[in-house]
DNA sequence: AGTCACCGGGTTGTCAGACAACTTGGCTGA
DNA sequence: TCAGCCAAGTTGTCTGACAACCCGGTGACT
C-alpha cells in the first residue's frame, strides 16, 4: 500500500444539462424515439424535465455533437436514422476487468493489422521511426530508465507505418487509452525485457517487409501483453 | 445516368455555435490552447467572437461532450490531458476515393478479426442467426429481390458472434458507414452472386469454428468487396 | 512563521423574457 | 388545380439577472 497511489478523483454533481442529455440519449437509443422521429419541441422538454430552455438546448447540442438528432430550424429536432453512430466512444473503461479485457482485445485486433500493413508499407522514414524508439527502448533496459514513452512511440510508429490516415488516428484514439497500462511491464525488469524482445521480433518482420511474421509477432506480443497485466482473453465475453 | 440517384442535399447555414466550435476546437488540437491550460472565459470569448454567451455556452457543451475541454464551476474550463480522444470520428467521410479507401482498409483490418473471433466463439444462436441471414441473401438472389438489408444483418451477425461488446459496437459503427455501399453490388446479379459465394465461404469457416479459414475468408471477401467498388487497397495513402 | 477562516472578485450554471429567422399547414383567389 | 399569402409554431440568438462555486489575498490566532 503505497501513498503514491492517486486518490480518487472527487465526484462533481452532474450539470442539468448533462442529466438531460443523457436521458434523451437512453430514449434515442431504446427506441421510444424512433429513428426520423421528431423530439418533443425544446418548450416542452423545458416543462417535463422542469429545467430552462438553455439547458434543453445544451443537451440538444450534445445530441447533435454525437449525431443522435439533428435540427432544422422552425421545425424541430429530428432523430436520424443511425443514431450516435458517427462517433466511437469505449464505454465503462474504468469498469470490470471482463470489459477491460474487450478494450484490450479490440486493441489487439487493430495493433495486428496495423503490423501487417506496416510490413507491407514501410519506408525509409518509417524504419528509421521504429528503430529510434526501439534503441530508446532498449536504453532505457539498459540504464533501469522508464521505457513507457518508447514504447508508446514505436506503437505509434507502427500506425504512421500503415499510411493510412484512419488507422493512424483509430490506433491514436485506442493507444491513449493503454499507456498507463505499460507501467507496471516496465517496473519490472524481466517483464520489460520480454516485451523487448517481443518489439524486437516486430521490428524485424517490418524491416524485412513480411506481413505474415509482422502478424504473428504483433499477436504475440499483445496476448503476451495481455497475459502480463493478468488479462484473459480466451474466453470471450 | 438514372433519374433514380438520390439528390444532394442542400446545404443548411452553420449555426454561430457550431463555427464557435469549430474554431475552438482547431485551437486546441492545434495546441494553441495546450492541454491543461485554461480556455479564456466564456464572457472573453462571447466578446471575441462577437456572439452572446448562450452560444458560447453551447459549443464549449459539445466540446464538453468530445472531451477536448472539462468544466469546473466558478474556475473555468480547462483543457483535458490528451483532448478529443474520448471519441473516434471518421473524418471527410464524403471525400475524395483515397480517403473512402481508407475507411474500407480500416473496416477490412476490423472485419477480418471479427471473423476470425467469431469462429472462436460462435454459439448454436450465432450459426442460427448467420445461416437465416444467408439465406435470406440466397433468396434475393433467385428471386431478384434487394439483399443490402441481408448483407448487412449478416455482417451484425458476425459482430455478435465474438462475444466481444467493444468490437460488437465498434463494427456497428463502422458498418453504418457501408450499407449504401452494397446497393451497387446487389443491383447487379453476377457481382451479387460473387459476393454470396464469398459470405458461403465465410459462414463455412465459422461454423467449421476455424479462424484461420474465417481469417482468409473474410480477407478476400472484403478485398474483393473493395475490388468491386473500385477501390484501390494495395497502395495505401 | 505557519495555519485557518473569511471575504471579495470572478467564473460557470441556470433561469426568464424577448426577438429574429425559419418551417409548415391552411386558406384564398385566379 | 395551383400559387401565393398568412398565422401559428419552432429553433437560433441575445440580454440581463441571480445562484453556486472557485481562488487568491488578508487578517487573526497560535
Amino acid at each position: 500500500m503505497t501513498m503514491a497511489a492517486p486518490l480518487p478523483r472527487l465526484a462533481r454533481p452532474v450539470s442539468l444539462s448533462e442529466e438531460v442529455f443523457r436521458t434523451l440519449e437512453g430514449r434515442i437509443r431504446s427506441g421510444e424515439f424512433p429513428p426520423g422521429g421528431r423530439l418533443p419541441t425544446e418548450k416542452q422538454l423545458a416543462e417535463r424535465f422542469g429545467v430552462s430552455r438553455a439547458v434543453v438546448r445544451e443537451a440538444v447540442s450534445r445530441l447533435k455533437a454525437d449525431a443522435y438528432v439533428e435540427t432544422r430550424q422552425g421545425a424541430g429536432a429530428y432523430v436520424t436514422a443511425q443514431p450516435g453512430n458517427q462517433s466511437f466512444r469505449l464505454e465503462a473503461a474504468g469498469g470490470a476487468r471482463g470489459e477491460i479485457a474487450q478494450v484490450f482485445e479490440l486493441r489487439l485486433l487493430a495493433e495486428v493489422g496495423a503490423a501487417e500493413l506496416a510490413a507491407r508499407r514501410r519506408t525509409g522514414k518509417d524504419l528509421q521511426d521504429l528503430r529510434r524508439e526501439w534503441r530508446r527502448m532498449e536504453a532505457a533496459l539498459q540504464g533501469g530508465a522508464d521505457g513507457v514513452a518508447a514504447d508508446d512511440a514505436f506503437h505509434r510508429a507502427i500506425a504512421a507505418a500503415t499510411h493510412n490516415e484512419q488507422i493512424h488516428r483509430f490506433m491514436e484514439f485506442l493507444g491513449s487509452r493503454f499507456s498507463e497500462t505499460r507501467h507496471p511491464t516496465w517496473a519490472d525488469a524481466t517483464l520489460a525485457r520480454a516485451a523487448q524482445k517481443e518489439h524486437g521480433r516486430i521490428l524485424a518482420a517490418i524491416e524485412a517487409g513480411d506481413p505474415r511474421a509482422a502478424r504473428a509477432a504483433a499477436t504475440a506480443h499483445l496476448r503476451n501483453a495481455a497475459r502480463r497485466l493478468g488479462l484473459d482473453l480466451e474466453g470471450g465475453k
